[in-house]
DNA sequence: GGGGATTACGAAGGACGTAAGAATA
DNA sequence: TATTCTTACGTCCTTCGTAATCCCC
């Protein structure tokens, strides 16, 4: 079912080698166990990674060469996930949206006056979590504190509102829009929307201007996007349009560009928590979060 | 030696459920396969996940919670790079340094003109490589050609220059040089740099700027970045500086800012290949990055 | 014949399930 | 006594190494 990533270091070195006896010796294991660990691989992945021969290994294939580079990368996340095992945890944890939204909130937290940053600095973990979990990730204790915009409606969970947000819209560099400095929330509406179906929709609907006109009028595209950057690549890529936080507006890559919303309805920032949680530090930091003037924030 | 992601999931489940008999249910297998994965990854890990009583789970620590909620992105990794490997690849694949800067060259390639966007398109692959890896990506056939800022003087490589190569220095926003649209280049590289030691030399010295003054004379503060978000990361902690492309000015993060650097010499892109490189279709690709002029790269 | 990969086969080890055990409440 | 996790133990399957095989140069 999952992959195995014994195999997976071995497809790497056979992949840099190019020879059986070379990476069999450099993974100190017979020829013949390597035959078979890259012969399970390919099953498993259903492709051919590398053209035999009478002669040997004939060449690396295309597919086999280029899982053998994205490989490498898996392998040093695993190899750093494993390590990261042994550092002290800080006692709450806060998730906030993309697999990316983590460095944001950590920089954030950096520039805060000496006394708040060095509270976030002791207690708070961040970490980033995809958008089809923001809510499972609360009530799967994945999280303390979730850190989203818009007020959760899920059983079981407390909404605090923080900080006041404004949106702004992302179009591609080559979309009609681009260049102008604001556009009518209403007009801005009627575009094409990026949307995650697996994402919470009372978390969805604020990004998809579910408050601006029913989000039965939206035009929709799916995408199943973890991160910013997953929908940055979307709306580079010409055929939608996205909403975000004003906070990205600066981070932007190239080939995206933004406008303000004319007439856009306000919207804030929540820190959502288990109604039953009961940790004494989980409400300190809370309540740490809400203290922060608006100013100190995103704004 | 590598983590075994099958442990690995069973203890994202377990973490979720808190309960060895739902989680083993929800794994299929018996409380008492789930127990000795769970000890398995335990003890490889070196640390203690959950907290055991006799009336069961009494709690998961700090470390098993961060972990979970890391892992859930590694199986999420993994399982994307399974899915990708049924894929076509294109025949060339180009490497640029660092994990994340594929992205900023597939934006590039998808803005060219027409003829060029389709070209790369059909023929080309974009792969971030690892900053410690990147002579080694050539040699070992990863990539076709790979594109840095420098020539190499490694044997068997040939290197083509490209385009010319505007530098800056980044600063945290904290830095005392922030706010400062210029900075002589003499002055800038005083400041301690952040180095990666595993990095080829040929191609560190132009973001050290060895060119400006002997490399002995830098002060180097050691890091091991395998990503430009990592070299972002330790620059806005506050104690070194870094140089990069110009490219990436617009796509910092808040907290991290960039200076002009007056007086820099020039610089250039170069693009790598094997000195025998068999493929007809890969000088083609080498002939097409060259052709395109100055203005249309990142100036 | 020699180099290179796969297949055959037997051995060792790992992972699993059933069932018993231990510790609360 | 019911619940929950761990341990004991037997079974099966996986993985490994040695050695034989196949195939071209």
């Amino acid at each position: 079912m999952e992959l195995n990533l014994t195999e997976v270091l071995s497809w790497t070195v056979l992949a840099r080698e190019g020879h059986y006896g070379r990476a069999a010796d450099e993974l100190h294991v017979s020829t013949s166990c390597l035959t078979k660990r890259i012969q399970r691989l390919e099953s498993q992945l259903g492709t051919v990674l590398v053209e035999r021969g009478p002669g040997g290994v004939l060449a690396i294939t295309g597919t086999g060469r280029l899982f053998a580079v994205r490989a490498e990368r898996l392998l040093d996340d695993a190899r750093r996930l494993a390590t990261s095992a042994h550092e002290p945890a800080a006692p709450v944890v806060v998730g906030v949206p993309g697999f990316d939204g983590a460095r944001v909130f950590e920089h954030w937290a950096r520039n805060q006056p000496p006394t708040v940053r060095e509270t976030l600095a002791t207690f708070v973990c961040w970490v980033g979590i995809a958008f089809d979990h923001l809510d499972l990730a609360l009530k799967s204790q994945r999280v303390d504190i979730m850190l989203t915009a818009g007020a959760s409606t899920q059983p079981g969970i407390r909404s605090t509102r923080l900080w006041p947000l404004d949106r702004i819209g992302l179009v591609a560099r080559s979309h009609p829009l681009s260049g102008r400095r604001t556009v009518p929330v209403e007009q801005f509406a009627t575009l094409p929307f990026l949307r995650s179906a697996a994402a919470p929709p009372d978390w969805m609907s604020l990004w998809c201007l579910g408050d601006v006109r029913p989000m039965s009028e939206a035009r929709m595209v799916e995408v199943a996007p973890r991160s910013m950057s997953d929908v940055l690549g979307s709306v580079a890529r010409g055929s939608v349009v996205a909403v975000s936080p004003t906070l990205v507006g600066p981070v932007l890559p190239p080939p995206v560009s933004y406008v303000r919303l004319e007439g856009a309805p306000p919207a804030w920032y929540f820190a959502h928590t288990r109604h039953d949680e009961p940790r004494r530090v989980v409400t300190e930091v809370l309540r740490l979060l809400a203290s922060i003037p608006a100013e100190q924030t995103f704004a």
